[in-house]
Order: structure tokens, then C-alpha cells, then sequence
RNA sequence: GCGGUCGUGGCGAAAUGGCAGACGCGCAAGACUUAGGAUCUUGUCCCGAAAGGGGUGGGGGUUCAAGUCCCUCCGGCCGCACCA
């Protein structure tokens, strides 16, 4: 049976400056560069002009303040970074969600963050730019396209195609490349002014749902293509460059940012949706029916969406589209520590990659690998690594300075962990095949989307090029909760609320605290720490070990060799079972607590069984290993008891003979008897019956159903006579 | 705003739709002790002397039976957040 276990503590279970670990992740970068997965682009990173060093996201707080020292000159600077093109595989990292055994929770968070949407992308010509000046087959200007300035047409990304009858105005996102072909001289100042402003404002500033949208007319107008009618093109950084195309037509009667923006700038708002009854059809955004939209009119909204995107596919001004949030994943950082990128820039050939027999590249020694100052990373100052030998063509060339993530080693460890020495490939195809994939991964909630989609990413191409066979990492998937401090706050340095596992086990053992985070509650819940709670687990410990141990520190005489008794034997059965099926569910509490329960139903006896005694070590085992491995020795063993058969359990010794079960009399508990196991329902009717107190409560009604519930209940259903 | 999740004693929590509060903490009383912050025993949801009654965030519903299923409202936590 394969079960293995990971959690993301990845850093200590491989060696991450393994020469050999650099190598092979310098070499799964190398296909994801032959296969076109990773490209060069500019990419806005956090600056901060007081430490003259490029921030993490994480150094950067809410308000844009610099989190390493407090400076407060904290700013977005466009950078070249390489990007690895994650939403090539959006579709199947979304598709393959269904083959996994996760928590609905982490899968709905995945899809939430991959964001799926399905409509209708339309071209909007401009004005002065009619039918026929774009592509002459077509006969329609199908050159619009996000960046590209030879546009002669804006093309938009909608969810709601039925209400593009509903289309009043344009808004392009002030980087849009088209934004400053479109401005009209008269308001140049105006549309060069804010989109200053936007550029400058942190993402903060921009997402502040509270404020009010801003945005200026640029003096351009745009057709809308199915009424032909002139609409306004405006600029507003309420509309994001990273969605979409960058530019939405706006249909203020049935959006309600555009609606907003509409009000505010009295800009023209139809109705082409009627709400259902009782609801306001102005500002309506669900399903409807259309209205005063031309072809559609009278169509629920579904067939209304299906209908005008056909009818934008043969006028070829428009067609069906997916667009999903997810972006493309930022992979460079500009730090010293970080596996290099293979790459070098060659003034003719541009980037390419290093022979592979150079791998692994290794970064050099630097007496100072502290920031540059400017926003070169610290590898520009090593001027001898630096220079080398295009790969291409032979002339010199200059290697790649950015370094890789973290993520890059947290993305593959779980293969690499199966055969860390591997010199020759990342890992051993028979290896993989025996191991993969990870049964059960254990990991906090925090890694819901980025390191668990990053490395299904990563997965997945390496499943394409044939270096694994399973096309998901991580069939089973838990996130244990958080544990708060004392004061159920989320433990820190700052509140001084954290608890330091040493100096718990200093004062307890390590198997007193890992049997308190077991039992503390659900494995998946958040929940404060107790440290009496840690004194609990602790006297349920200091009670096993007397029972085993006397005060001479022998071997407990009452110890015995002895076969167990009836009673005996379904205690232990009954602990055997609740705890082999407690564990195989990740229960660990009531595992724990059927293990007290058994410690105090044989409290009372006078001498114990050895035997049955042995087989209580064993379910401890898993839990306290301290402990029962030091008392497995002390009966004598020589051998581990890690190595030892689990228990197995027999129903036949859980049997109870008699059950004591509740009389329900109308749906309240009355009563209550004693009746044997195999008593039949026709007996049991009776015994209800001529209780004397359920008697007593009939008077003056009538029986009219028996519910019995074998074991537990009876419920007599009366009504009045 | 959207998505998710959770509301049960003084506290952490149990409970295939079938006797709510298992187990642990805390508390109380007792035992053993020169002593106990060690250990053991007993008790501990609320009202009530008892008989009995009430009780799983509020309200409604389904069911013979609801902590559990459905609707709705309130509150906490987590994620995303102007995604067109």
C-alpha cells in the first residue's frame, strides 16, 4: 500500500542548494521555454526609492508603505521580467479539478481564481473609419486588437452580448495602447493629465470600491455595429488593462459600475432588458427578458446571447469568447538567492537558452550581494559570471541577471523528494511510476491557489513532455486549520500571543504536544490554542504510563499473562475499531478520545491482560510514538513496534446483548427500558405499551404508528382519542 | 459586492435524520496526605424541593422524529474584489 504523505515544508525535506536540484529546475525551465511558455515582457514591480531596492509584494503594505523600513516612496516601475504563460493550461487546470478528491472549498476558490467567463468579443469601428477600410475580404476592420495601434476599430470582451443594443458608450483603460491615436487635440491635456494620475496611483488607490470613478471623454467616437449608432469613447481606470482587451463598452442601464459612471457624467442610459416582475428594470443585471434591442427583442436573456452572437459571426463582427482572470504567472525576482534563469542575451539572437551541458548554472560568489541601488538585480555586479558566448551564433553576450522564485523549487519537490540523487534525469520514470501520484497532501489553506495551481501547472507540462504519467500532483488534499493564540487571535510577534513549540516540549514531551493539536478539534478547523488543554493530553499520557510503570520504575506487577475477558475484549474492540476508522478519516480527536474512553473503562480492573494491553500500544503508537515505543521496549520487545501489525478488530466481540432504549411518546422522550439484543419488534411494541408510565400518558389517546429505531428508540405516534 | 465556511455548556468540542453535550479543560465536594498546583473518587446544560418543563444564533418549513434537510434573517471567520 502506497500512502504518502507530503506537507509544504519543501525547504527541509530536499536539499534546495543541491547543484543537481538546480539543474533540473533550470531544465524544466529550459521546455518551458522550447514550448514557448515563457517569454520576456515588462511588468510593473514595486519600487521603493528610500531602500533603492526592488520590494516583494509581501514588503509592500496596504497604504503602499515600504513594510522593511517604513518608507513611504513606495512606487510601481515597469521592469523586463520573464513570465511563464500559466493561461495557456487555464482550461485544463480548471477541467481537471473534477478529478480530484479536494475539499469543495479549495476547489471552488481555484476556479473563483482561474475565473472562467464565456460571452461575446465585438469589434466597434470608429467613427471616420467605415466599413471597408479595414480587411478587404471581410469588408469589415477587423485590425483591432488590444495593443495594436493600426487599429481602426475597438474590439471588447462581453458577458452580456444581448445587451449590446444597451451600448451608450466606450471606456478604454487609460493604458491602452489606442488611447493616444484616438485623442482629439482639444482634449489631449485632459486625457495626458489623468492618465498621468492613474499610472501613478497604487493598485489600492484604483481599487477602492468606495471612491468615486473618474474618467475623461477622449473626443472619439466609436459605432456601435448593431444600431449604428455614434456612441462616445472615453478613458477610465475603472476599466482594468489586464481583463479582456482593456476596453468594454458600457452599458450603463445593466451594469452597475457603468451605470454609476453614466450617472456621473450624464451620459446617455437605455433600458434593453426587462427585469421580472417586481423588479427594476433600470440597473437590472440578471436574466431578463430583451427589449428594444432590434433581432432580439422579446428573447429570455440566454437565447437572447445565443441568438446576437450568431448574428455578430455571420456580419464577422464579433464571435463566442472565453476570457479568464487568471494571468500569467510574474517568475523572475530580482534577488541574488534564487536558482539563475538559464538564459543569455545576445544583441543578434535576443534571449536564448544555455547548452544544456552547461546546466546546472550556479550562482557565483559575490563578496556583496546586496541590491545594486538601481533596479538591476544583484547579479549585474558580478561582472566575470556575467560575460559569456551566445549559444546561437558564438558572439558575446550577457547572461540573464533576474533570478527564479521560490516557487520554482516548491513546484516540483514532491517528485525530486522521491529520488533527490538523480543525476542523469529530474526523476527515474520506474520511481515515478511506483510513487506518483502524492496520495494525501497535507497544507495550509494559504497555498489554496497560488503554489497548489503553480505546481498542477508545472505538473501538467511535464506530464506533455512525457517526465510523469499522472496528469494531476495531488490526488488527496486536506489544509489543517489555523491555530490562534490564547486569545484567539492570529498568533505574531507584535500581539505576543505565539506559543514556542520548544519550550512546550521542554515542559511536556513532543508526544504531549502533538497529541493536543490532534485533540484539540476537527484537523481542518481553526482554533485557539489552550495550554491546559496541553496539561489534559499530558495527565492522559502520565495515566498510561502508570498503568505500565510502577513507582519503582518496573514493569506494573498487575501486568499479567492472561487471556482477556468478555468485557475486556469489547472495550478493546471497540477501540480498535473507532480508532482504525477515526484515523483513516483524519479524526485524530475522537481517535484520541476512544483511547481515554478505553483507559477509563479499564481503570477499575485489578490486573490486566498483557495481551490486550499490547494491542492498546499499538493504536497509541500512531499518535504518542514517544511513549509507546519506550513502554513497547519496557514489556520487553527488541524490536520497534513501528514494524508491529495494526489491530484488527471483530464485530462479534461488540455485540451488546441488552440495549437500553428511550420510549418517545408524541416525539418527547417518556421512558426509558431495558430490552435484549434479539428481541422482536412485535415484543418490543408491547414492552413500550405496558410501561406503566408511558400507560399513564395514553389516557385518552390513541396509538397510531410504532416507530422502533433497533436499539435506540421507540416512538409512539398518538393522537387524541 | 461576489464566493466559501462556521454559529451547540463557563471553555476546546462530540453526535450514519433516531435519548444533544461523548472525550478533555475548568469548577465543586470528598479520599490519600505534614502538605499539594501530584494522584484517585463523585458531581457538573438551564429552571424546579420534586414531579416535571425548557434547551444546539433568531424566525418559519419538511418529517413519526431536526444540531443535522429546506427557506429566510442575524453574527463571526476565510478567499476574491471595478474581471466587463
Amino acid at each position: 500500500i502506497q500512502q504518502v504523505g507530503f506537507s509544504y515544508d519543501w525547504e527541509r525535506e530536499i536539499d534546495t542548494t543541491d547543484p543537481h536540484y538546480y539543474r533540473w529546475t533550470q531544465w524544466i525551465f529550459m521546455k518551458l521555454f522550447e514550448k514557448g511558455l515563457a517569454y520576456e515582457s515588462e511588468k510593473p514591480v514595486w519600487w521603493c526609492d528610500g531602500c533603492k531596492a526592488v520590494l516583494a509584494n509581501e514588503e509592500v503594505d496596504a497604504n503602499g508603505t515600504c513594510e522593511r523600513k517604513g518608507h513611504k516612496d513606495v512606487y510601481r516601475r515597469p521592469l523586463r521580467q520573464w513570465i511563464l504563460k500559466i493561461t495557456a493550461y487555464a482550461e485544463r487546470l480548471l477541467k481537471d479539478l473534477d478529478l480530484l478528491d479536494w475539499s469543495e472549498p479549495i476547489k471552488e476558490m481555484q476556479r473563483n481564481w482561474i475565473g472562467k467567463s464565456t460571452g461575446a468579443e465585438v469589434t466597434f469601428p470608429l467613427e471616420g473609419h467605415p466599413r471597408g477600410s479595414g480587411d478587404p475580404e471581410t469588408g469589415y476592420p477587423l485590425k483591432a486588437c488590444g495593443n495594436d495601434t493600426e487599429n481602426d476599430a475597438i474590439r471588447v470582451f462581453t458577458t452580456r452580448p444581448d445587451t449590446l443594443f444597451g451600448a451608450t458608450y466606450m471606456v478604454l483603460a487609460p493604458e491602452h495602447a489606442m488611447v493616444a491615436k484616438l485623442t482629439t487635440p482639444d482634449q489631449k491635456m485632459a486625457v495626458d493629465a489623468y492618465v498621468a494620475t492613474a499610472t501613478h496611483k497604487s493598485d489600492l488607490d484604483r481599487t477602492d470600491l468606495a471612491k468615486d470613478k473618474t474618467g475623461v471623454f477622449t473626443g472619439a467616437y466609436a459605432i456601435n455595429p448593431v444600431n449604428d449608432k455614434k456612441i462616445p469613447v472615453w478613458i477610465a481606470d475603472y476599466v482594468l488593462m489586464g481583463y479582456g482587451t482593456g476596453a468594454i463598452m458600457a452599458v450603463p442601464g445593466h451594469d452597475t459600475r457603468d451605470l454609476e459612471f453614466a450617472q456621473a457624467y450624464k451620459l446617455p442610459i437605455e433600458i434593453v432588458v426587462q427585469a421580472p416582475e417586481g423588479k427594476e428594470s433600470l440597473g437590472f443585471v440578471g436574466d431578463g427578458v430583451s427589449v428594444n434591442s432590434g433581432l432580439i427583442t422579446g428573447l429570455p436573456t440566454p437565447e437572447a446571447k445565443q441568438k446576437i452572437t450568431k448574428w455578430l459571426e455571420e456580419k464577422k463582427i464579433g464571435k463566442e469568447a472565453i476570457q479568464y482572470k487568471l494571468r500569467d504567472w510574474l517568475f523572475s525576482r530580482q534577488r541574488y538567492w534564487g536558482e539563475p534563469i538559464p538564459v543569455v542575451h545576445c544583441a543578434k539572437c535576443g534571449p536564448v537558452l544555455i547548452p544544456e551541458s552547461e546546466l546546472p548554472l550556479m550562482l557565483p560568489e559575490m563578496k556583496d550581494y546586496t541590491p545594486t541601488g538601481n533596479a538591476e538585480p544583484p547579479l549585474a555586479k558580478a561582472a566575470d559570471w556575467l560575460k559569456c558566448k551566445c549559444t546561437k551564433c558564438g558572439g558575446p553576450a550577457k547572461r540573464e541577471t533576474n533570478t527564479m522564485p521560490q516557487w520554482a523549487g516548491s513546484c516540483w519537490y514532491y517528485l525530486r523528494y522521491l529520488d533527490p540523487k538523480n543525476a542523469t534525469a529530474p526523476i527515474d520514470p520506474k520511481k515515478e511510476k511506483y510513487w506518483m501520484n502524492v496520495d494525501l497532501y497535507v497544507g495550509g489553506a494559504e497555498h489554496a491557489v497560488l503554489h497548489l495551481l503553480y505546481a498542477r501547472f508545472w505538473h501538467k507540462v511535464l506530464y506533455d513532455i512525457g517526465v510523469v504519467s499522472t496528469l494531476e500532483p495531488f490526488q488527496k488534499l486536506t489544509n489543517q486549520g489555523m491555530i490562534l493564540g490564547e486569545d484567539s487571535q492570529k498568533m505574531s510577534k507584535s500581539r505576543g500571543n505565539v506559543v514556542n513549540p520548544d519550550v512546550m516540549i521542554a515542559q511536556y514531551g513532543a508526544d504531549s504536544l502533538r497529541l493536543y493539536e490532534m485533540f484539540m478539534g476537527p484537523l481542518e478547523m481553526t482554533k485557539p490554542w489552550a495550554n491546559s488543554g496541553v496539561e489534559g493530553v499530558y495527565r492522559f499520557l502520565g495515566k498510561v504510563w502508570r498503568l505500565f510503570i510502577d513507582k519503582e520504575d518496573k514493569l506494573h506487577p498487575s501486568i499479567v499473562q492472561r487471556t482477556p475477558n468478555a468485557a475486556e475484549l469489547k472495550t478493546l474492540h471497540k477501540a480498535i475499531k473507532k480508532v482504525t476508522e477515526d484515523l483513516e478519516g483524519l479524526r485524530f480527536n475522537t481517535a484520541i478520545s476512544a483511547l481515554m474512553i478505553f483507559m477509563n473503562e479499564i481503570a477499575s480492573e485489578q490486573d490486566h491482560s498483557r495481551e490486550m494491553l499490547e494491542k492498546f500500544l499499538l493504536l497509541l503508537a500512531p499518535l504518542a510514538p514517544h511513549v509507546a515505543e519506550e513502554l513497547w521496549q519496557r514489556l520487553g520487545h527488541t524490536t520497534t513496534l513501528a514494524y508491529e501489525k495494526w489491530p484488527a478488530y471483530d464485530d462479534q466481540y461488540l455485540v451488546e446483548d441488552q440495549a437500553e432504549m428511550a420510549i418517545l411518546v408524541g416525539g418527547k422522550v417518556r421512558a426509558k427500558m431495558v430490552v435484549s439484543r434479539n428481541e422482536s419488534d412485535d415484543a418490543i411494541r408491547k414492552m413500550s405499551l405496558e410501561h406503566p408510565r408511558v400507560k399513564e400518558l395514553l389516557v385518552g389517546k390513541v396509538v397510531k404508528k410504532v416507530i422502533i429505531v433497533p436499539g435506540r428508540t421507540v416512538n409512539l405516534v398518538v393522537a387524541d382519542a
